[in-house]
DNA sequence: AATCCACATTAAAATCGTTCTAAACTATTT
DNA sequence: AAATAGTTTAGAACGATTTTAATGTGGATT
């Protein structure tokens, strides 16, 4: 399958047309062959890096925020405040290098199950996260 | 021992003179018997609710941030817009109420064991949170 | 207890990430 | 082609936080 056809399927999906801008925005989230992860400002470096039209600010974030609530993006909390986000959208916990402000995937398989023995009457548990927060040695 | 002695403690060793704009903020932070969660509008809130004296919002933000730098408040991570402290300053982890944007403790008692089977070189694990999002059943 | 000075307080301005607005533009439908 | 609905854009607005610069104060020193 072509790529574009699946960026216009994500796109449409999210209740957005596929316009020449987002196309490009799918291009550069979605053709890596590897997640990353990113902040509103990286992406929109990354896109002026990868070609000369122009896209505007609120575009790149009205996107983000339409695939973020689609869960084509993950958004991370990290205590910083500028929103990370993750193209790896499979269920992952992080580590925080706090030197450089950098986040690294842990797969779910290098986290041991985690026990929750408390629970919140009418509530269900949405989401398990472990941010696990590194330093220099 | 008289509290206010102990905030005068908590001031010094945190680098600040005991003023009287510092001790009416640790009055508020840690007379309370039970531990809470807070954002910086939440305590100035406080704050005014409880003193005729005006306390400028630099002073606040001056006070716990040098408070979170000797970890007599703690930092938590949820969403990025905003700052969320919380006075209990022990290892543990929380809930976040999803529909309620409202955090609840979870003892580490209450957590099992977390096992990370993934290191980074160069660096060491400085803390491990879970964070488990909660939503109505 | 008066002096002094480094530190504090303050209101206001600056900053930074993010969201909103309103006008110009483009695609789609009739 | 005209009408309608959705888009893009630059710039303004916004809210949390930080900085600034003028004024005030704690507490050590005399």
């Amino acid at each position: 399958m072509p790529k574009t056809s699946n960026f216009i399927n994500k796109l449409r999906n999210s209740g957005l047309r596929p316009t020449k801008q987002r196309i490009k925005i799918c291009e550069v989230l979605f053709n890596e062959e590897k997640t990353f992860h990113f902040t509103i400002n990286d992406l929109v470096k990354k896109i002026k890096s990868e070609t000369s039209d122009k896209i505007s600010l609120a575009t790149v974030y009205n996107t983000v925020h339409a695939f973020r609530k689609k869960e084509y993006l993950k958004e991370i909390s990290i205590d910083s405040n500028q929103s990370y986000f993750d193209t790896n959208i499979k269920d992952h916990h992080h580590f925080f290098d706090t030197s450089k402000n950098k986040l690294i995937d842990i797969d779910n398989k290098d986290v041991g199950p985690i026990k929750i023995n408390k629970s919140i009457p009418g509530k269900k548990i949405k989401s398990v996260e472990v941010l696990v927060k590194i330093e220099d040695q």
